[in-house]
DNA sequence: CCTGAAATTCGGGGGGC
DNA sequence: GCCCCCCGAATTTCAGG
């Protein structure tokens, strides 16, 4: 993991399909480095795999809800059976552990209020051990960028 | 849109260097008419572009941090400036407008805790207008998924 | 709108420096 | 380590159904 390497997921991170020859004309390498360093990170699981960036309102996905969720209890238990529910919700697209006030931040993809409504009623207020759950919907997304790589 | 764009989107979301034929053989079409949709997609900006998943630990980028943030003032102004100012900070990967109790919601993404002291004291701290702000970090991710297709 | 094939470009893997 | 070159495979175009 040098700059070089750096630079090449920068690259990747614009545009995964880039041809190996684009990257390295901006890295300053001739292709084959460059796919040697690619498969080392493949492997090293640095990339862990490509993904196609798609826009959610073009899809009929209108609303992002975050919804925040304190549980009653803390187990080992109730926090897998947690994780598992979650896993079967497809609308559910992130569901992180946190610090804080509550204790879960999910993040909700739905087509619009009514199917958030759906999803609360049918899918979300049906998980056992949920104390409280608050939802804020996103307005407006003012920013949506890359990792940080300090090239 | 039909159902064949959707799972075609639905491929390139778990693989976006999948080739032509690959993508083909899992919707049942020839490489042909997929690279057509493909390109069709794009155009309509369904496809906004194709990105690299990262493993942020591998890349020294140990702690997720979700800051909720209330403004003083709600001008259009204010709102602006505070966007820009977020462009250009590179540790801040996402931001939100959102309803509910806070007014923003950001993802920051730092190497770890005393990076984001350092990140709260130089940067974040030095933002005209914020009354208060309040930072969660991400202790575990439970899941990570694709959009919902449908498929 | 698809299939199938032709032309072009690219990925993947050697050998030399 | 990298560059250059080769071969097989992929993309992209275009006929025809």
């Amino acid at each position: 993991m040098d700059k070089l390497d750096r630079k090449i997921l920068s690259v990747l991170q614009k545009n995964a399909r880039a041809s190996l020859q684009e990257v390295g004309a901006v890295v300053g390498l001739s292709a084959s480095p460059c796919w040697g360093r690619i498969k080392k990170m493949e492997e090293a699981g640095v990339i862990e795999g490509y993904t196609v960036r798609l826009n959610p309102l073009a899809l009929g996905l209108g609303d992002t809800v975050l919804v925040m969720v304190t549980l009653d209890s803390h187990s080992d238990n109730t926090l897998e059976k947690f994780g598992e529910v979650l896993a079967s919700i497809p609308e559910v697209v992130e569901a992180h552990l946190v610090s804080g006030e509550y204790d879960y931040l999910l993040r909700v993809v739905v087509k619009d209020t009514r199917d958030y409504e759906r999803l609360l009623r049918e899918k979300l207020y049906k998980i056992r051990g949920i104390r409280h759950s608050q939802s804020s919907f996103v307005l407006r997304t003012l920013k949506k960028a890359d990792l940080p790589l300090g090239v």
